[in-house]
DNA sequence: ATATTAACTGACCCGTGAGTCAGTAACAGA
DNA sequence: TCTGTTACTGACTCACGGGTCAGTTAATAT
């Protein structure tokens, strides 16, 4: 009859917690942000939380694995599969990806990892070989694709394909900081962007 | 005879506990800063610097004011003074200024807005309505100038004056964070930058 | 029913570091 | 040289939060 006080769910408890810490971890930052107020948020125990991740560090870097990696990974072969022109997908789902960025969750992590990446450098590390790298020679394929097409011309672009991706980053950090200050329209922000660069490389066709 | 075992210097023991925080705050973070760590840097006891600083996030806003008034203050006269044309200007001291941030300790004040502004709103208050929403206005006058001029098209720029400084934050941000990863050249990223901006905002003349 | 396993709880421990304050000594003035 | 002022010291307090563990209870097997 009495409910029991609770149950065992092994499968679905560190999803849950690694949940509620990104949760926790937006609001607060990581130094802020109690592990008791993250076991409490998952409807746990302090201690079971302790039984599944080592150190309140070890729940940090499982949060930005867990969260990272499916997102570019969908990108990346989006990139080597698609059949579109370069300017084409630049203009569509690089672009739809993009202007998706600063409204998902991913600007969390990526404030976390600016704030607490200098004291982490292991997880740094495996950011850089999982994430960074891997989109940064994705764009650069992307753009080589284009200028072999006769598409774009050859540019700095080539070298720094950052380029394609600065104002995304500034957005996200422009809204999450300035979020009282001034409601950037990120779309539009991104959108004009975008016209810079292609009005810039762009082969000339008239 | 004897050294004294210290001196009475009212005057400059807040610049100087400042100038230690800054350095402490830079490799380390707010968060895992001690304050008796900054006293010892600055030379000075824990018990002077609360005298001088009620807080340790006392400290911390001190450190962010004092840092960053200066420059903004003279980048800002300069556009308000020059005689340049706004293409000149951007290409001469806007583009140099640019260029100087990431490699200034500025770029360890940023991270530290974005790692710690959440928790310190009216830090942020401050510094939008000292620092940024002042900047922006300069930047938008003198490329309205340019419009004025007939050098520049009504662009998005004009609205979205934060189109000309997106590869600074970048640059700052990915060379703090993965400066054990990959050396981005900073200046040759900013200039490749600008020369994209000109290219689409440039009234072509031939 | 009973025993066994292991998922789970929460009170406790203890290092850490922000902030205090009673005392000390540098400097100024007489 | 003595005296008053106050810049300065550093040992101390105490709240806080990461991490532990002895015990409890849900689920499973016999």
């Amino acid at each position: 009859m009495a409910e029991p006080r609770f149950q065992r769910r092994k499968e679905d408890r560190p999803a849950e917690i690694t949940q509620a810490a990104l949760a926790a971890f937006a609001e607060k930052g990581y130094a802020a942000t109690k592990v008791d107020e993250v076991a409490k948020r998952a409807g746990v125990s302090k201690g079971l939380l302790y039984l599944y991740f080592k150190t309140k560090e070890d729940l940090f870097k499982a949060v930005i694995r867990s969260f990272l990696s499916p997102r570019i990974d969908a990108l990346i072969s989006n990139i080597e599969e698609t059949d579109l022109s370069a300017e084409e997908f630049l203009r569509g789902p690089f672009l739809a990806f993009a202007k998706s960025l600063p409204k998902s969750p991913a600007k969390i992590l990526v404030r976390l990892m600016i704030a607490e990446g200098p004291k982490h450098p292991d997880l740094v590390e495996w950011y850089w070989d999982n994430v960074v790298s891997r989109a940064l020679a994705a764009l650069r394929t992307l753009i080589e694709r284009g200028v072999d097409n006769g598409e774009f011309r050859e540019s700095a672009v080539n070298e720094f394909p950052q380029l394609l991706v600065t104002p995304v980053f500034f957005s996200m950090i422009f809204t999450i900081v300035f979020k009282q200050q001034m409601n950037l329209d990120t779309d539009r922000f991104i959108e004009a962007h975008m016209e810079m660069v292609l009005d810039s490389i762009k082969v000339q066709t008239s």
